[in-house]
Parts: structure tokens; sequence; C-alpha cells
RNA sequence: UGUCCGAUGGUGUAACUGGCAACACAUCUGAUUCUGGAUCAGAAGAGUCUAGGUUCGACCCCUAGUCGGACAACCA
């Protein structure tokens, strides 16, 4: 039987999956595909590793292969637990899996010794004693070869011994590096004789003080990925001239060689990306921590509301390539929202109440209205929501002089209360000294109940609404973005990104909702209708609940509105 | 004045590997709607960095430029 989905063309393959499957075609590694996810535990992952874990552990999955998660912990100062566990819980989170392949560069620190000795026995690299400042200085510049350091000849057995008493701790730090011998005048400034290893008597999260030198990233990373047999390690585009580093070293050791491709970093409008950056926003308190909801961090996003599937599904839209790119926020708000309009229960509430009386609604009565949890799922049921005579709508859905694209309540006008009745606007009560209106008197429409024939007349607006008498107060944090600018890295002369901080990132209000709410669980996601979309923040006590706005609906009225 | 990489609508990614450019977001119209949301229908928007060349035919191949990015931590 002919399969009828075939009939739609299958996504695009990028460049990534067509170098894999032409290995696969071609039997290289026995058509194995083997990723691997290798952070350092040194800070957050943040949107941009998102991507990189959607790639790898999708590139696996698409080709019945595996994915390592992989911690490149070769620089015990700046590294912490801390981190390490909080990296595993934002992948598991994002929905990826492991299984039993947690590694560490760390658990290699040993083989990794071996294959120094090795290149020490043939000759590929020596013991310099040239302090930090020189062999900076004789590096030279990537348009001017460098000097070849004095110690660059010892004899093999002077190397091994002096290697030895490294590990063995006889000297301080700084004071002598293992390099590779390969040539001070490449034009690749990465073969001019790097560094392979560097004396840090500094104890490690993981090995302690078992080692008192460390491998650099260079000579790590690429030994980690042969030793676990990784048939493609995929990485970011500024490793691409580190690739004839890699190739030589496992040329001169002799091992399994894991074919490198990198691709360009995401880069997102109006944040930052760098770990650096983020870092200062967080210990400069410019945010309340990693997790701030303005973070994009995977723990801010998360915070924020948003969902494992969505973040996933908008590192698949985007795409993956090698040329440097900027990602509209707005396609991950997109994302975010097209998710939750599925997903997220419908619930009313007032930000910014004004109040409305029914004046010819009886006194003490109250209605329960029925209403859908989630029209987009019929599934999700109704809900039932309290009606009575005096209500809060909000503010901004009243106007005494409106013009005539307005649809909302003015005076003699009518709108419908979700839900509930046909509602005319009768009259407006304001304090004499401010001027602010402090009530609008309607009357409603009794036969216009929802589901009642007569509620089929048309009227413009639908406003969501609350029972004042029965309102739950909450707390509300209205979210925006974290710059003014798309691009704060880009910063002009004499400013730095910290200058582009959007003042109005976060602001806090109180917001009355229908009594429903009460029920509302830590991260559980509500649309706020015709308001947004929000998330229950773990700062919520029992009684007092705080929401997160994960982002606003689109709002055309507003787009208009804003063009004037 | 080095090496490596890149260049397609506003943004991002495609183009069956040479057959006159598609999809998504954003934008705009209209329909529909008890969310100015969602949904549906449609429109506008690039002739593929430039100049040569190969070819019946080039976004795709070649040459030379232009512009942009990465690389000079004992960071990763």
């Amino acid at each position: 039987m002919k399969d009828i989905q075939n009939e739609k063309p299958a996504r695009s393959r990028n460049f990534i999956e067509e170098i894999i499957e032409e290995d696969i075609r071609e039997g290289k590694n026995d058509s194995r595909v083997h990723t691997r996810f290798p952070p350092e535990p040194n800070g957050y992952l943040h949107i941009g590793h998102a991507k990189s874990i959607c790639l790898n552990f999708g590139l696996a999955d698409k080709y019945n292969g595996l994915t390592n998660l992989r911690f490149d912990d070769t620089n015990p100062v700046k590294e912490d637990v801390e981190y390490v566990d909080s990296i595993m819980e934002d992948v598991r989170w994002l929905g990826f899996d492991w299984g039993d392949r947690l590694y560490y560069a760390s658990d290699y620190f040993g083989q990794l010794y071996e294959y120094a000795v090795i290149l020490i026995k043939k000759g590929k690299a020596y013991i310099c004693d040239m302090p930090a400042e020189e062999i900076s200085a004789t590096r030279g510049t990537p348009t001017r070869p460098g000097k070849e350091s004095p110690y660059r000849n010892r004899t093999v057995e002077e190397n091994l011994d002096l290697f030895g008493r490294m590990r063995a701790g006889e000297f301080p730090d700084g004071t002598r590096v293992l390099r590779a011998k390969i040539d001070m005048s490449s034009p690749n400034m990465h073969m001019r004789d790097p560094i392979l290893y560097r004396i840090l008597h500094t104890n490690h999260h993981r090995t302690g003080d078992a080692w008192c030198i460390y491998p650099m990233y260079d000579f790590a990373h690429g030994e980690s990925d042969s030793i676990e047999r990784i048939t493609h390690s995929i990485c970011t585009l500024e490793f691409e001239v580190h690739r004839p580093l890699y190739d030589w070293l496992i040329r001169e050791i002799d091992i399994y060689a894991p074919r490198q491709i990198e691709f360009a970093r995401l880069n997102l409008s109006y944040t930052v990306m760098s770990k650096r950056k983020l870092l200062e926003l967080v210990k400069e308190k410019y945010v309340q921590g990693w997790d701030d909801p303005r973070m994009p961090t995977i723990c801010g996003l998360r915070r924020r509301g948003y969902t494992p599937e969505s973040i996933r599904n908008f590192a698949d839209i985007i795409g993956v390539a090698k040329r440097d790119n900027m990602i509209d926020v707005s396609l991950l708000e997109f994302c975010i929202r097209e998710d939750l309009n599925k997903q997220a229960n419908r619930v009313m509430g007032v930000l910014n109440p004004v109040k409305v009386i029914i004046d010819n609604y009886p006194e003490r009565q109250v209605e329960e209205m029925e209403a859908a949890v989630n029209p987009e799922n019929p599934e999700a049921g109704t809900r039932k929501v309290p009606f009575s005579k005096e209500l809060y709508i909000e503010r901004e859905d009243f106007m005494e002089d409106p013009p005539n694209k307005f649809f909302r309540l003015a005076p003699g006008r009518e709108v419908r209360l979700r839900a509930a009745y046909i509602i005319k606007c009768e009259s407006v009560e304001k304090d004499p000294v401010t001027n602010e209106i402090t009530a609008i008197h309607c009357y409603y429409d009794v036969n216009t109940k929802s589901g009642m024939p007569d509620s089929n007349r048309k009227v413009k607006g639908t406003l969501h609404w609350v029972s004042a008498s029965h309102a739950v107060e909450v707390d509300v944090r209205l979210y925006d973005r974290l710059f003014v600018v798309p691009d704060p890295d880009n910063a002009e002369e004499g400013k730095n990104f910290k200058d582009y901080l959007n003042p109005d990132s976060l602001t806090e209000v109180k917001g009355y909702l229908e009594p429903s709410i009460r029920d509302a669980k830590i991260g559980e996601k509500y649309q706020f209708e015709r308001l947004g979309y929000f998330v229950v923040d773990k700062d919520s006590k029992a009684k007092s609940l705080v929401f997160n706005r994960v982002v606003p609906l689109r709002d055309s009225w507003a787009r208009i509105e804003g063009q004037k």
C-alpha cells in the first residue's frame, strides 16, 4: 500500500542532514549516527543552547542514533555542580533523554594524559616554561607569524620528565605548560603551538584534588568525542578554525576521528545571549536571577510560562544554516501562542478595573454563567462564572467619546459581556475632582443571556468581566522585552548593552479574577480572555496567587491605535 | 592587509543538486467569530551581493571583486 503521507513533500533537509545522509549512504561508521551535547557547567542554558540540544537529539532521533550528554568540565576554576544540575534539569525538561550516557570530560583525564604522553614521545609536544604574557606575545597576530619558543626543542626525555613532575605537583600554577609542536608561522592561529595542558592547583567538582594539571578545551574536546565514538560533532561556527587542530591531534595520536560540522548559533532580537552578559545581568541585579522570566535562559523561559513543545517547535522552525542570523522574538512568541491557544484553559480577569453597575439587575441576585473552559477544545468542558449586579470591566474597554472604530462600551452603546448578557451603557459617574470615571451604569437585556434566542443579536464588541464581589485578587507581573533595541550587543560608541535595558520590562499590577482560578497550581497556564496567556508563578502562596504574563494575545486594536 | 566561513523578500529557511524562486513569521485586505483572539480566503513584497565566464539554460558551476562574520585566554 502506498503511503499517502508521502504525497506531501517532506520538509527539506538542512545541510547537516544532507551530510549525515551521505555518510550513511557511504556506510561510514557502519552507518551509525551518534551525536552529543557538550555544555561546560559554568552557567545556565539559554534558548541558543536549546537550538543545539534540539539539533543534536533531533538528529539522533531522526537517524535512529544516540546522543550523549557530556560536560566539558576541563576548567575547575569556573565550573560548579550547581550548573551541572541545572543543565540536566533543563535538557530533561525540554524533553530529551540521554539514557545512561551521561559523561564528563573529566572522566577521561587519565586517558587524555596518556594521549599527551604519546604526543611527547613522538616529539609532537613539549613543555614550555615561558610565562603567559610571553607566550601570548610570541604567538604573533593573525597577519604576522609567531616566534618559536626557546623550549621548543627540548628532548623527549626532558619533556616526559617535566610533564610527569607537572602532574606530580612540583610546579606552581602558570610556570609551565604542555604545548603541541606544530607551526609557529601557520596562518591559522590555532596551529601556532597551542597549549594542551596547564597547571591549576584547583579542586575539581568531580575529580577533587586528583589532578593539578588540566587539559585545555582544544585538547580535551575532540579527543572526548573520539573516545565516545561520536560520529558527527555538531558545534557552532567559531570552532571552524579549530578544526585543523582537532584533525592534527586525532591524526598524531592516531585515534578514531569524528566528523565536525559547524552551524550558526542563534541570535534573538531584543535580548542578549552570551553567558558572560547574562551573568552580568544576574550579578548586578538587573534581573532577579537566572530564572527571571525576562531572561532567555531555559529556566527563565520555563518560569515565564513557555512550554517545552513551543521551544522545540521554535528550534525546528528557525532551521539550521551557516550564515549569521537574527531571529525576531515575534517568532518565539508565535510558537508559544500557537501552543497555548490549544492547551490553556480560559478564565476571565480584569487588570485595570472600572465598576459597572447593572441598574435593572436584581439587587442580591447571583447567576452562575456557563462558559467554555477552552473553545479550541470542546472536551475541556465548561465552567461556572458568577454574575451579579456589580461587575468590573477593563478601563480601556470604555470610552466616553469613542472613535467610530471603537467596538467597545460607550454611552448609549451596547456590548456583549462574554458568556452573559448584552448590556447598554446609560450613564457615567465621575469623581468631581479628578474627573475620573468611578462607575458606569448599564441596563441589561434579560433575553440575551448566552444560549437564549435573543442572544444571537449582533453586537460589535464582547467584553470580559468579573463579578465585583466574587473577584479573586491576585498579583500579576506583566513582562515586556528586556531591551529596547533589537540588537543590544551592537552598542554604539561609548555605550554597552546595559544602556539599552528596558525600564518597563516588568510592571506589577493587581488582577481580579473569576473564582474558578482559586484551584490554580504553580506552573499552570491560563488564557485570561482577551488579555493574554498567564502562568502561575512559584512565588504564589495558598491565598495569594502570582501570575506571570507569558505573552499578550495578538491585539489588532492596539495596532490600529498605534498607527495614529 | 593572513587563514577560515558566509551572502536569496522586513526576518529566517527552501528550491528535487543546472530548468527563470517556495514555505513560515511579520505586514495588509476580506470572510467568519459571544475573545478586535483563533480560524478561513487572499494580497503585497526578492529576480537570488557585484562583474565577467561556462551552458540551450545559473540562486546553484568557474574566476575576480564587494560586503559581513570568526580566529591573536594558561576560557569553552
